[in-house]
DNA sequence: CGGGATATTTAGCCTTGCCTAACTTTTTCT
DNA sequence: AGAAAAAGTTAGGCAAGGCTAAATATCCCG
């Protein structure tokens, strides 16, 4: 594809005004030159180069050395990113066999491959899921996310209350494999026994067993 | 991918030389480069400098101004970039319900996105088989490719001899259809009625009816 | 408020793969 | 054979997307 570089800009964009909590588009927070330099893992001039590009198309809107945000248009091709991304996940696992951990790899480089038709196909054969592996939503083909209902980073939960895993956060293969040896998969329940103070780990009771947690996973560990 | 070139250019090679009925690699036949500026749709100049670049890494050998040939390692990429391409298409056909006509093109991309722990894992899925929707044989993963039989051309069928389509070597999606419309696909039985003097339509009966067939399309057919 | 630290942008360069135009080699045809 | 045609290569450019180094804005803190 020629406009992968197109496509991880605008989709790393959006995971940033996301991750500050706003709602990613024109309304939401300006994403800053460094966040996507280390994101994308390339380098800060790169980045304000192909910035520049963008907003010349008019995906995002740029004030020079305050950020930029996505137009209407980036949204809509960083969304239907996103959702090529999932679905292709969710075919690799339910499809072919692949386990949680492997898929988001192959999918970064997928998600520029399939078209519309076979990702289409792919989700009406799975059965039109409306999540991924990871319990991530799937957008829906006009550009729709469902909001999650009321799904809490693991270190807001109160403690001692069971709750059930509804979606993990991370990308990282050795990661994903260490929480999924925890016990910590799609629909686990659980209970927070203790948090501690400030950032230190979290001591976790699942299935019977109990665990520290890093505070880092847990922030990627969604619960309900 | 970053060498999708490559690819391409390697898989031109491999078919230019099996077209000139020789053994694609550094035996058979050299390939031209206005033969491949041609497949490709590239500008002459753009192929020549390309071949500089695939002799430089040793995947072709270039006698300037006389073509190149294959050399063993550049017949493992095109080898292996074909099976990617024929295992995707029986995939798109078996499991996604795509039509034999739509497979070509999403392959084409397909193919240079698939690792290879996803295009076996798609082979195993579909039962191992060994050949694609047009009937063309799917390499084995260390390269090899299982002769044809004794599939000849269409053209070179001797006259009122039942025979069988065993592959269809054409890639445009019309052509496809047309010829799936007259009953010309994998496993029909036709017999070849009458054979134009030098370079005429043929005669074909098939499932009872008679049809002219361009000697284009002709050659394209396979039987046995 | 001023200045150093940090963030961002600009300038200049590189590689890929493509292009056209011009030149050279090979082929073909009389 | 010898010239015209065809095929192939070279030269010079362009757009994408990267990079580093240098210049400039912004931020933050004493």
């Amino acid at each position: 594809m020629p406009d992968t570089a197109l496509q991880d800009y605008l989709k790393a964009v959006y995971k940033l005004q996301e991750t500050a909590g706003s709602e990613p588009g024109p309304a939401g927070e300006p994403v800053s030159t460094s966040a996507l330099s280390e994101r994308l893992g390339v380098s800060q001039a790169s980045v304000t180069g192909m910035l520049k590009k963008l907003a010349r198309k008019d995906f995002v809107s740029h004030e020079p050395y305050r950020g930029v945000r996505l137009t209407e248009a980036g949204r809509r091709v960083a969304v239907a990113t996103i959702r090529r991304h999932r679905i292709v996940e969710q075919f690799l696992v339910e499809a072919l066999g692949f386990t949680w951990d492997e898929v988001d790899e192959e999918a970064e480089i997928l998600e520029h491959a399939v078209s519309e038709k076979v990702v289409n196909r792919m989700w009406e054969v799975l059965g039109r899921p409306r999540s991924d592996p990871h319990g991530s939503p799937i957008p829906s083909s006009e550009g729709v996310i469902e909001p999650e209902s009321d799904a809490r980073p693991l270190t807001e939960t109160p403690v001692e209350t069971p709750v059930r895993v509804t979606r993990i956060r991370n990308r990282s293969p050795d990661e994903l494999r260490y929480l999924g040896g925890l016990g910590l998969e799609l629909g686990a329940e659980l209970v927070l026994e203790e948090k501690a103070p400030f950032d230190g780990p979290l001591l976790i009771r699942v299935g019977g067993r109990r665990h520290a947690l890093d505070p880092r996973f847990a922030h990627a560990v969604l619960v309900e």
